[in-house]
DNA sequence: TCCGCTGACTAAAGCGCTTCAGTATCCCTC
DNA sequence: GAGGGATACTGAAGCGCTTTAGTCAGCGGA
């Protein structure tokens, strides 16, 4: 067991040839007899030598790292499904590179900006990933001032200097609603999230969108904020209206839950009164009572895209857009024909009122 | 704008000093001047200097970084709070230290193993968290043999060289059973997580010896896995039982959501026929209908002792075990008391029945 | 007057790796 | 059989910082 650590040196004298040759070898770098090679990469193996990462950092001015840098509200980090996921993709595209992954929790947008700060200007990481764009990110302009490599999820609205791995949120909206309109639904609200950010904003033009093609006003909308209290409140309001919605989109699960539990105290049967859908697809949806019809994304396969792109980056190619594919719409039992109208205009079946008995309620999942 | 990396030897020049000097005056070493040292710091802020994170780590030998490995099968990922809440208070630590954290996600125990050897061998952190203990936890000896610093969440069953912060789960699971049996019940099941890991048995272990100190018989228990499915799975399996339990304690609220949402579709009344509790205190539990009854940690705030722990011991100090208030019970809706027994024994009110018609489900919350 | 000491500062080595600029050898060509 | 390339390898500088082992001036004491 040898008291120091081993070094390129200790390889070099053990194998009888130069630092330089050692270096070679464990790069791969041409200019090596075959054997030689072979004999260096043994005696190395042999005396158990490991790189060290920050000489070969300094060296190569290459931290062999990348950032993320997380800037949300503590309260919205337990319940967000992305943060995990994304992370997950990440890592199975760094583990095998030989890189790591740098994280950075922030509560606002001033240890943000430290943030980024730190990770560029003391060479910590080589790149970061930009998620959760915002409106006129200030992100992007303090990246570019930095000098630091970076993938954006999504394209930002402006022009930006960066790659984008883009997953276009927006069909499952479009689907959510069409899917709700084929039902015969025509009040069909959107629980949104904060209008700042990018996705927030995406879906809730999506949804727009939808209804104008199908002929239908954009008018119930309520701004939340992604979590359960937010999604509550929003619901709370929109069921309140004096025309209350028969079926609301969701802008994320969670509040899509929040949603369905305060329609179901109030006495409304989902799906039969209100048809519910959300976005993620978190484990819990397909588990809860009715199983929620969602939108699923391969935030995954995000988290490995993005990470290939990034990489790519600061190894110094020229890296395309990539594209994946698209939210899709996963039907479970949250929704419901609207049943044909019975006078519907005048009925009780809005507000408050309390539970209507049992019912069908159905579904066998 | 200078074009190379400003670095000690520019600022010594530009303060007419030795790189010494610098080195001294940034550092906060005594033997200078303290108008020199004043002098040196004034312009090494001009010319806009920033210390490099691979250089000072090849000198120091010290990564200034910190581990966190993650081995959870990817779909236990995106539901659980724990992580995200842990990672944040981490880095209310970590950020002001000038430390970074550095994360890796993997999927199985040799990914683990390699992660482990990677961190310690070239010398990317100086230490990492261990969470999630296991029985007879093979990273224990790893980390003692790769001479790796390390703090772990909660003391390991077997003697352990390294500090541990400890926050108990048992209390709140105690207390959970203990509120179970003073509304009446008699029959209160466990849903718990895998056996395999300290926080999963830790919970069995405490509901079992709640249920004895009542007098009553720890028979009614089912191994899940935090998983939203194999919540609803092992609810399932209890329901299924000739004598069913009229409450539940969850490991988790993802689990005891899964939970209420099947006992809900089978037509019981929660919390009316079932009581139900859960684990964690999600953000969604009190939203949820009814709120749910559930166990409280401070996540966040093992993170931030965790943090703490960890830099003095990395620093050198000998590190005392460190004991943070135990989880405690947060009484909701979906807690209940035990009718009277009218003839409880034959009742027709286990099992699979429709909905009871309406009835009260009372609640305003 | 000289010694020894302290406080203030410096020169230079070293952390472990990469890489530039060679050198030596061999082989092929005309 | 001298010139010209490849091919295979080496020496040493350098990445930006820390730290050891000094140097040097000034001063108090004998």
């Amino acid at each position: 067991m040898p008291e120091h650590r081993v070094t390129i040196a200790d390889v070099a004298r053990a194998a009888g040839v130069s630092q330089t040759a050692v270096s070679f070898a464990l790069n791969g770098r041409p200019g090596l007899a075959d054997a030689t090679r072979a004999h260096i990469l043994r005696v190395a193996e042999e005396i158990g030598w490991r790189p060290n990462a920050s000489a070969r950092s300094l060296s190569t001015r290459r931290a062999l790292a990348l950032g993320l840098v997380f800037n949300r509200p503590p309260e919205l980090f337990g319940a967000d499904p992305f943060f995990p996921s994304f992370i997950g993709g990440v890592e199975t595209v760094l583990a095998p590179a030989g890189q790591s992954l740098v994280l950075h929790v922030v509560r606002d947008d001033a240890g943000e900006t430290r943030a980024y700060r730190r990770l560029a200007q003391e060479g910590v990481v080589d790149g970061v990933f930009v998620t959760d764009l915002r409106r006129d990110d200030p992100r992007l302009p303090l990246l570019e001032d930095l000098g630091l490599p970076a993938v954006t999820l999504n394209r930002p609205e402006s022009a930006s200097p960066f790659p984008a791995v883009c997953l276009d949120d927006r069909p499952g909206i479009t689907a959510a609603v069409g899917h709700l309109a084929g039902l015969g639904h025509r009040r069909i609200a959107h629980v949104g999230g904060p209008g700042a950010f990018l996705h927030g904003a995406n879906r809730r033009a999506a949804w727009a969108d939808a209804l104008t093609a199908h002929g239908l006003r954009p008018d119930l909308y309520a701004e939340a904020d992604f979590t359960a209290a937010g999604g509550a409140a929003a619901t709370a309001g929109l069921l309140d209206l004096a025309e209350r919605p028969t079926a609301i989109v969701y802008a994320n699960d969670v509040m899509a839950v929040a949603g369905l539990s305060l329609a179901v105290q109030r006495g409304l049967r989902v799906p039969e009164d209100l048809s519910l859908t959300g976005f993620d697809d978190t484990e819990i949806a397909a588990h809860l009572h009715p199983a929620l019809t969602t939108v699923r994304t391969d935030v995954f396969g995000w988290g490995r895209a993005a990470a290939r792109s990034l990489l790519a980056l600061v190894a110094g190619s020229t890296v395309e857009d990539v594209v994946l594919p698209p939210a899709e719409l996963v039907i479970r039992q949250s929704t419901h024909p609207l049943p044909a109208p019975p006078g519907r205009r005048a009925g009780p079946a809005d507000g408050t009122g309390r539970p209507h008995a049992d019912d069908a309620r159905s579904e066998t999942p």
